[in-house]
DNA sequence: GTGAAAGCGCTAACAG
DNA sequence: CTGTTAGCGCTTTCAC
């Protein structure tokens, strides 16, 4: 019998061919109560044969579809990657797909491209831009189950995953001022006080506070720039040519970190560089960027579950915090003075 | 009039609050011929008002669903988060939306990535992974659009776009020779000649070719490694330590030179790197990559026309090369000796 | 220019 | 334990 590839096989097709219903097949897809070994048997022999995948569409039409959809703000951002890492291994063995949505600037398109994930009946979304407005993601989280990653939203209406950015900036503001630095600047993303509760946002205000307290207030200094480590670098650059006195730099990530040790390779200034995230080329001996390291793995792994949970029916919020720690190498020394 | 949230708005619905038929508004929806102005506006505002969104899974049965697939086998490699830049920004302007099914390690990983996104009824798909099996693809190919990314295949049933890989070998080969190394090695991935016409299998071999050319192939040297920078590390400074003569080293792509050039930087050994590809950290002064540079954005661009092309009807295979662009930084420099 | 009606492939009661 | 049946939301002839 000749495999005929114009049109693929269908339940029918399974059934016809086992000589059942195509309930009975059905219901081995699905693992359901009520077949018996034998007929299991010959249907799962058919499937086989006739070369049967059942179509994600049209059982999306009633039940389940098995994937959950992740939308992502900004795949040049290890960090991300090694979330995505971590998501993937937790739905090792599930019968769960991941489906990756890239989302282009603003919180509007990262809204958008959770609402393409929607359309698409996923049984639940991973959130990853800091930027999607909360109100959109109630609203979707009213009929999909939702984990928003990396933010500290409090809602009622989803799950969050986050790392705990007020004690990795202490952390990291801590090691500075130890160090006998007193102005220390701040290097973050344009919009980044807009969104309150925002890693970043987080990130700016505890380096404020850090500052306070250390009666430092009047040397705060915020540098803005926009996403990337090229845009990083020329921020940096033009304020060090600006001739600043800051001796030290806490970047809210490190992308950001890492564009600024390129400004300061190229001027030879005598500037500290403290990122965030701890990404893999972090460690490598010629960046030696000291930073504050977050298990985004164990974290993608969280979101995951959770999510799990929810579409198994949890309706109770969780808001999971996890603790990062510093990771101190050679991008920081004492101030030369 | 409120909206009820519990259950999304169906054609149905919006048919109702238009008072037209159900088909009528899948005209406006599809912009199909046969619809007055006046049914437009009353349907659209219809739309508007109940929050319409289209169901995929419901359209997918009948027709398109308007989403094409990336598999993509490793978000480490920022080469192809170029690539995927290039993909995103080709479909700006279309009511096309991607979605990425990551691959896990294995030809058979990729394939089951692919086969979930054509599960799940995306109208094309992009493979990226060197190790996909071709006849698995061949098949996937016969009912659903594929464009092949990065690998020289010559099927007649799917696209291909790769860097020319022979000429960016060469060029990296020259440059080498040209400085007067004579003890060039090769850092790959250990199964990088399983696969003919994949990228890492073309560099292979056009290094063999190139020091045999120079009249140096019994100093050719291959040095076999995992994936990842961390294991290309572990690799050189094994080799290094081993006491390798090799002055000079290709690797199969950047990521593997980043892992060789901290064992460089850890040893203090004397040897030229150059990776390939170009990813943004390589330009990095603190890294100074030499590397051959390939355009990700133009070829992902490239990528996404050519399976639109199909997805409209183009049968004829195109297979498209890019030509790639040596970009010389401190990595490299003329022997000691 | 507009609408009625027949499915697309699957799941989930419900009978047998 | 097995089969029958009624949809899920949309597209698409084909009449009107």
């Amino acid at each position: 019998m000749t495999i005929d590839q114009r049109r693929a096989a269908t339940i029918e097709d399974v059934a016809a061919a086992a000589g059942v219903s195509r309930a009975a097949v059905s219901k081995v897809l699905r693992d359901a109560y009520g077949v018996s070994p034998a007929m299991r048997e010959r249907v799962t022999a058919a499937m086989v044969e006739l070369e049967y995948r059942p179509k994600v569409a049209a059982r999306a039409m009633r039940g389940r579809t098995f994937t959950i959809g992740i939308e992502i703000p900004d795949f040049g951002n290890q960090f991300f990657t090694r979330m995505l890492g971590g998501a993937m291994g937790a739905l090792g063995g599930t019968p769960y797909q991941i489906v990756i949505a890239p989302a282009e600037e603003g919180s509007r398109q990262g809204l958008r491209a959770i609402e393409a994930l929607v359309d698409r009946q996923v049984d639940g979304v991973i959130a990853v831009s800091p930027r999607v407005d909360q109100r959109g993601l109630e609203r979707i989280a009213a009929s999909t189950p939702v984990v928003m990653f990396g933010r500290h939203d409090l809602s009622d209406d989803y799950d969050t995953v986050a790392g705990d950015d007020v004690a990795g900036t202490a952390a990291a503001m801590q090691h500075l001022l130890g160090l006998g630095h007193a102005r220390i600047a701040h290097l973050t993303l344009n919009e980044s006080d807009q969104a309150e509760r925002s890693p970043h946002g987080v990130r700016l205000r505890e380096y404020q506070s850090a500052m306070a307290a250390a009666g430092r207030a009047d040397d705060v200094e915020v540098w803005r720039t926009d996403e990337g480590q090229d845009a990083a670098y020329e921020t940096v650059r033009a304020a060090i040519e600006a001739g600043t006195t800051a001796t030290a730099l806490f970047a809210a990530h490190d992308e950001l970190a890492i564009g600024a040790l390129r400004a300061v390779a190229e001027t030879g200034a005598d500037l500290s560089v403290v990122g965030y995230d701890d990404v893999p080329i972090a460690a490598h001996p010629a960046i030696g960027l000291t930073t504050v390291h977050q298990p985004g793995d164990v974290m993608g792994a969280r979101a995951v579950q959770l999510l799990l949970e929810r579409v198994a029916g949890r309706a109770a919020p969780v808001h999971e915090v996890f603790q990062p720690e510093l990771r101190v190498r050679t991008s920081t020394r004492p101030p030369a003075a």
